[in-house]
RNA sequence: GGUCCUGUGGUGUAGCGGUUAACAUGCCAGUCUGUCACACUGGAGAUCGCGGGUUCAAAUCCCGUCAGGACCGCCA
């Protein structure tokens, strides 16, 4: 239909006989002379109509978002444009085909669109005409080309595990899917193919991979869709070391795949509990500085009842140094802006101290002694100009509030560089986590983890002391990918789940088929699983996860393409022996 | 479950107690031989998300509701 693509006529084609097709993207009309840009997802080219051509009329009567297929000969243009590829040359047209007309687009079909979110997801099909929609969805094309050429070169299986699965307790909230053939038992949409890839591990597929779509009932943010993409790795007969050296080498490949760019390896790693007491966040962004830095102990005397009081309850004083922060931020600034920032994780307040030459200054510094402040100088390595501001209260908040804080003040500084990729390793994690509000432990990672097997008497003693073999790939303060080695030993599995309050009837209906497999000769596996929607946001540079899904749901769960979640005839709940129940409205 | 922001011609915004509801863009018609966000002239186009209330009077204030967005909780 077709001899060239919108982005392929250059200078050196003049004079050739060409057939375009693409979408009209605009229209100029100079009465006698007719201009069409035919734009289709590689770019633009002019097709040009002058007065004595017999189709000027046709194409004047052309509109936006028509469908023209226009064969001609290629011509240098007498003025031309360099702000386009193809600014050097035109279509002289002489036979021109509308294929299908359209409607006028509810939304400007260009990059600088003015319209809302709302409207372009109503309408996706036009919005994904975009170039910069239509870039972002090449972008991930890419990045899943570039796992799947290197995977497959690795000697990786790919795999399909079931969509139609069981439920599981621990985790998210499931999907659940209601069976026709067996009334009012249900399947559950899977969170992560967790489970059947160390299935596959116990099959003996030494090294298996998936690009898998995973389901989580849970609210959505910016970064969250309920529907989400995982490049799932698991491999056999390895250690940590395999599995980190070989998502190293992954990464690299597709930024150097996909981007051009050489990133530096291995990468470096942070402790879990180094991660949180330095940043705040087991996701840190390491492009900056402006790190946490404790100093409970320098006040452990203190008269300021705020401190004394957050001390005598276990909690800490930690304070972030923004350098040359003082003349940038004023009193104001920081009581209101600042503070509301730290107050959405929970933290009562913000406190500030700038240095001067005589030491430091500020509505809190009253409140504590000579040498408490000289102690909190230096320990900062506060020089003059220097902002301190400081959060005391229950550790997490502390950590929460100005981990985030850190992040806000590093985007009000500009201390960024969008083009850095800090790939960096958090490794040695906690096995658990005590939950306070349901009185028990939780798993950080899965309740699949390893640890190593020395540790099994302090796991009965106190699981929170347990160590696991888990990492998760962190960059630009965004978690990549998260993984861990995975418990072989049927009898090491049954102990977490006990350690986590899940009684044996329970582990035996939930995760019989795991245990039973572990006592087949399960061979030692672990793997890893990358957030691949994330992935393709950090390389396109959008905060939006709506950008590089082509139809996503909006933060309430609704598609706004095709109206889902939607109602179902009675007759379809009939089948399934479910009733609707009449909710309050 | 919670906090905050936003709904006004096709699209994006302004207006924030009395307006002929304004502007831009798009759309329609006309003029125009080198445009490329073509230009110029004219024109059509709005139950101000929905429901209720306050008021002599509501796009404007209040309550509710629906929709979109950001965030907290939640997301092993």
């Amino acid at each position: 239909m077709k001899t060239h693509h919108n982005n392929a006529l250059r200078i050196e084609h003049v004079g050739e006989r060409v057939v375009l097709t693409g979408f009209v993207a605009r229209r100029r009309d100079l009465g006698n002379l007719v201009f069409i840009d035919l734009r289709d997802g590689e770019g633009i080219t002019q097709l040009a109509f002058d007065s004595d051509n017999p189709l000027k009329d046709k194409a004047s009567a052309i509109k936006s978002e028509y469908v023209l297929r226009a064969e001609g000969v290629v011509r240098e243009r007498s003025s031309k444009n360099p702000d386009l590829p193809s600014g050097d040359i035109e279509l002289d047209v002489d036979a021109l085909d509308v294929l299908n007309t359209a409607k006028q687009p509810p939304m400007l079909i260009r990059d600088e669109t003015d319209a809302l979110e709302e409207t372009r997801l109503r309408h996706r099909y036009l919005d994904l005409r975009r170039p910069r929609l239509q870039a972002l969805m090449k972008l991930r094309h890419s990045i899943t080309a570039a796992t799947r050429e290197f995977l497959n070169q690795e000697g990786f299986l790919e795999f399909e595990t079931p969509i139609l699965t069981k439920s599981t307790p621990e985790g998210a909230r499931d999907y659940i899917v209601p069976s026709r053939l067996h009334k009012h038992s249900f399947y559950a949409l899977p969170q992560s193919p967790q489970l059947f890839k160390q299935l596959l591990m116990s099959a003996g597929f030494e090294r298996y991979y998936q690009i898998a779509r995973c389901f989580r009932d849970e609210d959505l943010r910016s970064d969250r869709q309920p529907e989400f993409t995982q490049i799932d790795i698991e491999m056999s007969l390895i250690d940590q070391e395999a599995v980190l050296d070989l998502t190293e080498r992954l990464v690299a490949h597709i930024m150097k795949a996909t981007r051009g760019i050489e990133v530096k390896t291995p990468f470096p790693r942070i402790p879990y509990h180094e991660a949180l007491s330095r940043y705040g966040t087991d996701k840190p962004d390491t492009r900056f500085g402006l790190e946490l830095v404790d100093l409970s102990d320098v006040f452990a005397q203190t008269d300021f009842k705020v401190f004394h009081s957050v001390l005598e309850s276990d909690g800490r004083i930690k304070a972030i140094n923004v350098e040359g922060g003082a003349a940038r931020f004023s009193r104001k600034d920081i009581e209101k802006d600042l503070t509301s920032e730290v107050a959405k994780y929970g933290a009562k307040g913000l406190l500030f101290l700038r240095a001067e030459a005589e030491g430091l200054k500020g509505p809190a510094a009253k409140f504590s002694t000579e040498e408490e402040l000289t102690a909190t100088a230096a320990r900062m390595e506060a020089g003059e100009g220097d902002l301190l501001l400081f959060v005391a209260d229950r550790v997490q908040t502390v950590n929460a509030a100005l981990g985030h804080l850190r992040n806000v003040l590093a985007g009000k500084l500009d201390l960024i560089d969008a083009d850095t990729f800090d790939y960096t390793w958090i490794v040695e994690w906690p096995l658990f986590e005590y939950d306070e509000d349901e009185g028990r432990y939780l798993a950080l990672h899965h309740p699949f983890t390893r640890f190593p097997e020395k540790e099994l008497d302090t796991l009965k003693e106190d699981p929170a002391a347990v160590g696991a073999f888990g990492y998760d790939l962190v960059a630009q303060g965004q978690e990549l990918a998260g993984g861990s080695l995975r418990i072989h030993n049927a009898e090491m599995q049954r102990e977490v789940f006990r350690a986590l309050g899940i009684e044996e009837a329970r582990q035996q209906e939930r995760f019989g088929f795991l245990l039973e497999a572990l006592e087949y000769g399960t061979p030692p596996h672990g793997g890893i699983a990358f957030g691949l929607d994330r992935f393709v946001m950090m390389l396109g540079k959008t905060d939006n996860i709506r950008d590089v899904i082509p139809f996503p749901k909006t933060q309430s769960g609704h598609c706004l393409l095709t109206g889902a979640p939607g109602d179902v005839d009675a007759s379809q709940l009939n089948e399934l022996g479910l009733k609707k129940d009449k909710h309050e409205k």
